[in-house]
DNA sequence: GTCTATATTCAGATAGAC
DNA sequence: GTCTATCTGAATATAGAC
């Protein structure tokens, strides 16, 4: 498994967050244990001291970035006040996964660029966390439309994956500089739960428009926290 | 460049069909022309008759796929009557990118995966062609909104980044049997242009909330938080 | 724990026969 | 156009010194 407990656990992590560099920028069959021992400061032949290989390196990389993301995102939600509307929830769940998978950029872009590669026997082991994650997104939206909060005609597994497939593909376009992550969430927020276009009635296109009316929508703050 | 004219164009396609699956499957790294030349019923050396090697093939594959589903989805914009609204383009739009990175999917797959992989002198040559694709997508979003059916306060580039990288998405989790692609995009396109929740008021959760646009009701909620 | 070897395997690419 | 054969470099993993 990923962690072993014993051994140093301090090189383990720095050489652990080497894979995770590394993976990430050469994918799984170009990166070298000569290079992930590079990176770490160790000679290849070491490595081999705290992991059995490449394959135990790529599976300690994808399970602790799904773990790490899953902890910090649910650790959001349940700092938040048994009062929270399902907005708040999804709002709070949606600036934390982004956050989140920026945090540990690493890890999570490796994932993104070697999972399709990596040997059936791990990923499919690794799924099982991912598909606990998702189930946890899911979760959270069925408790916001139980409550009544949400349109009942949507079909919240498709939605699920648009939006956690949106949310992950920022971590490859984020840059400091730019817009802030809070902004980000904001702007994606606004988009998943009202969408696009103006809530004021407009001519119908083909069957599946929603009844127009003119409600107000909450616009999300973009000011800085 | 990716395409050479003459050569015998059925094997330079069959060889380039073979590599998007290798790469897709395997990587930038981990893709050998070996298997690639499997994959095509050659042997390796005769694939250097067709192309001059790796990084030759892989360009070919990065441009194809963008180049294939650009002009896919700008056809099916194009076909549609001068009288569509913003609604009905963006709707067309969603269901013709799907279709189309479903119907290229071993080259959208391949890209994908092997993007961050591939050296630098590649994939800067390959960003001007994804960049005008999603130019292309700016500009559909600021037309919807220059005529007026899209809520004014959006960051549309934010939102074209969320928009595809959920798109793109779909070409990970798509199986031919369970959803078709055109729930997906129905689903898909609801969220987008309307958002999950009720359209109904609801408390604001952070933020003040919009002024109301239309003088018919007077129900806002204060901002709670 | 980390090092310096080194064995074994396998990759990309070329040369020249057919 | 496609083949076979081969050069050359580099990777994983191991062994044993420190």
């Amino acid at each position: 498994m990923a962690v072993k407990g014993a051994k140093s656990s301090i090189s383990q992590r720095r050489v652990l967050d080497a894979a995770a560099r590394i993976f990430r920028d050469s994918g799984y069959a170009g990166t070298t244990m000569r290079a992930v021992a590079d990176e770490a400061g160790l000679q290849a032949g070491s490595l081999y001291y705290h992991y059995k290989g490449k394959d135990e390196l790529i599976s300690a990389v994808l399970d602790s970035g799904v773990s790490q993301v899953a902890t910090l995102v649910k650790d959001a939600l349940a700092a938040l006040p048994a009062t929270a509307t399902g907005r708040q929830r999804i709002e709070t769940a949606i600036e934390a996964h982004i956050a989140a998978i920026i945090a540990v950029g690493d890890y999570t872009l490796a994932t993104r660029r070697v999972f399709g590669q990596v040997p059936q026997a791990i990923r499919t082991r690794h799924m099982r966390l991912r598909d606990a994650y998702g189930a946890f997104w899911d979760q959270l939206f069925e408790d916001v439309r139980a409550a009544g909060e949400m349109r009942p005609d949507a079909d919240l597994k498709l939605c699920r994956l648009f939006v956690l497939g949106a949310l992950n593909w920022t971590a490859e376009w984020y840059k400091p500089g730019a817009a802030s992550i809070h902004d980000i969430a904001g702007t994606f927020g606004t988009l998943v739960l009202d969408g696009l276009l103006q809530p004021a009635p407009q001519p119908a296109s083909r069957g599946r428009a929603r009844a127009p009316r003119g409600s107000d929508h909450a616009l999300l703050s973009t000011a800085a926290r």
